[in-house]
DNA sequence: TATAAAAAAGTAACCGGTTACATTGAAAAT
DNA sequence: ATTTTCAATGTAACCGGTTACTTTTTTATA
């Protein structure tokens, strides 16, 4: 690997010079310029990007920090996330948190002598961790889909209670009452915001709430298809069954064929994300979309920004949108009865 | 951002000494290696990786390159690379070519001074290229997922051919002849491998190969339904389908429904990469196992292990594994002639 | 107690760039 | 012809660390 040096010697040149013409600063006689382009191209020279780095303090770089590699919607933010990077010409750094809170303030705080900006998109840190980071860190942050209780930090967020309310009145103007609940991790601010919007939905029109109509997963397949087997083993009557995201939506979707039940004849189902697999399961998932690709392009492009200027703490907000498939029909024993 | 040195100065000490109990190399009097320590906490102070790898040219960081972060495999891959990175207390930079071979070329150049080694997983480059990159490159290079000409690189590789032709076996043992494929991209080796395999299993039977039997996917759902919806709408007779992903399997499992088309009573359909998604339509889907978890963590560590040691050429290959679920089943016609 | 050996700490060069400032040389103005 | 101006280039300090080498201090040995 050749340095700024060995182009030097071979154009004759002092370093400074080499560097002008690297990045087309100051000025050089046209001459000169040319006899260094040859010299780095016959030598195949390529700046050394951290050397820059250190010298100018610009790393040309934004990270992007998520719990966990592992996390739903990480396939569409990262694509995303590469994009708006590359298109700004920056580079991007991806790192996961291994779900735990103390592993990833870590990882963030490493990261601050390497990138302008990061992005976070964090199922796993708390509002506290997250306050520390922002009085710690030097460079900016964007948080991705937290409500944080301030508006003190750069934020992406997506209206969590409402979207689920969406999804309820959904159902509930088809007729249904007796909705099976299946949530994801409920350590988390979205987790509880979620199951607000079903509880605040059925108080609405007086429905109680029944726990044994709600089970937790983890926003897998897996565990949507345990969580229903569970409400048909254990005899529990319902006639549709909400999920936290498309995922456990589809297991459960699994659990109700696999139980000779059929949807949405017999129960109607519901999920959250419109994942790309939803349309093409039978019947087609009907879903509330939560644009993440969006979002991720709103708060990469808003990193971007920071990194040349500072300015005044920016929040943009989502909502969810219906997306009417296949999986919800009019509650039967309403027309039977 | 404190330096080393504020520590400096805060414990009163030179940057030799702060250096040394940062990497707890040399001598350091146990009473100067508190004063120190306990400078670094009361500053916040993290040593700048940057600074260091530059210093030392090292950067514990391992590159991971794929042709585009769609990739099918791309999650298992990225969380099984992250897995293996983190246990050896690397980082990972992960970086697309965005499906394109010079631009992808440049991308990995410039990693050189910001990896110690890297990880290939590219659709996009040509052999050719791959080759330039091995001469170039100062870092050691392992490529998963491609078999290239010679032995000169380190390589993890897939008996593609193989795989194609284990369920190619498959769906001949059950009787079928009238086999759909619906192909990947045709420009890369794995492509060609698979056809190959697709061809010569049913040359061994002595089963013509028909043009009119193939169409060619992008490895998505959308267009493996697209390429089935093609076939039923040309009248195109077929006893199974083939497909060379789970993606198009399952989009063309959605086809056939769509159509009225039973599966697998009147149509068998086999997959191969054993997607997590796969055992969760209706029915399950058979399909072939590609162990791209255990290739990634094979190259990833074989990555982590050049890094401080050069090695002769490894290479490793894996195999396909028959995965049977609830999609194939023995063809009609034989059983009822 | 003097001296050799070992431990502890410091000095300064280096990694590969950038950049403020200084210097040179040639064209423009007087 | 002399001075001014400015384009073109060089010099050297700096970014934040590491490390070979040197110096100082401490401990062990005679």
């Amino acid at each position: 690997m050749s340095t700024i040096l060995d182009v030097c010697k071979l154009a004759n040149v002092s370093k400074a010079t080499v560097s002008r013409v690297i990045n087309g600063t100051g000025q050089v006689k046209e001459s000169t310029r040319e006899k260094v382009f040859s010299a780095m191209q016959s030598l195949g020279y390529r700046p050394n990007r951290l050397a820059q780095a250190l010298a100018t303090n610009k790393t040309h770089t934004i990270g992007l920090v998520v719990s966990d590699f592992d996390g739903i919607h990480f396939g569409l933010l990262l694509k995303q996330a590469a994009a708006s990077a590359e298109f700004s010409k920056k580079q991007l750094i991806v790192t996961d948190g291994h779900n735990d809170p103390d592993y990833e303030y870590e990882v963030i705080m490493q990261l601050e002598a390497q990138c302008d900006a990061v992005v976070l998109y964090s199922r796993t840190l708390t509002d506290d961790h997250i306050q520390r980071l922002h009085q710690q860190l030097t460079i900016p942050i964007v948080v991705i889909n937290r409500d944080l209780p301030e508006q003190l930090f750069h934020s992406v967020s997506f209206q969590q209670e409402d979207a689920i309310k969406l999804m309820m009145s959904h159902l509930l103007d088809n007729g249904h009452r007796q909705i099976a609940c299946i949530t994801g991790h409920m350590m988390n601010p979205t987790g509880i915001a979620r199951l607000n919007g079903y509880k605040h939905s059925l108080a609405q029109l007086g429905v109680n709430f029944d726990e044994k109509l709600v089970k937790h997963g983890v926003y897998d397949m897996k565990s949507g298809y345990q969580a229903c087997k569970e409400f048909i083993q254990e005899g529990i009557q319902f006639t549709a069954v909400i999920a936290f995201n498309d995922c456990m939506a589809l297991g459960a979707l699994r659990a109700l064929t696999e139980a000779g039940i059929q949807v949405p004849e017999q129960v109607s189902i519901i999920g959250i994300d419109n994942d790309p697999v939803s349309e093409f399961f039978t019947p087609r998932l009907t879903t509330v979309k939560l644009p993440i690709a969006d979002m991720t392009k709103q708060a990469v492009e808003l990193a971007i920004t920071l990194c040349d200027e500072t300015k005044a703490t920016h929040s943009y907000q989502y909502k969810g949108q219906l997306i009417e498939r296949e999986s919800v029909m009019p509650v039967r024993s309403v027309l039977s009865s």
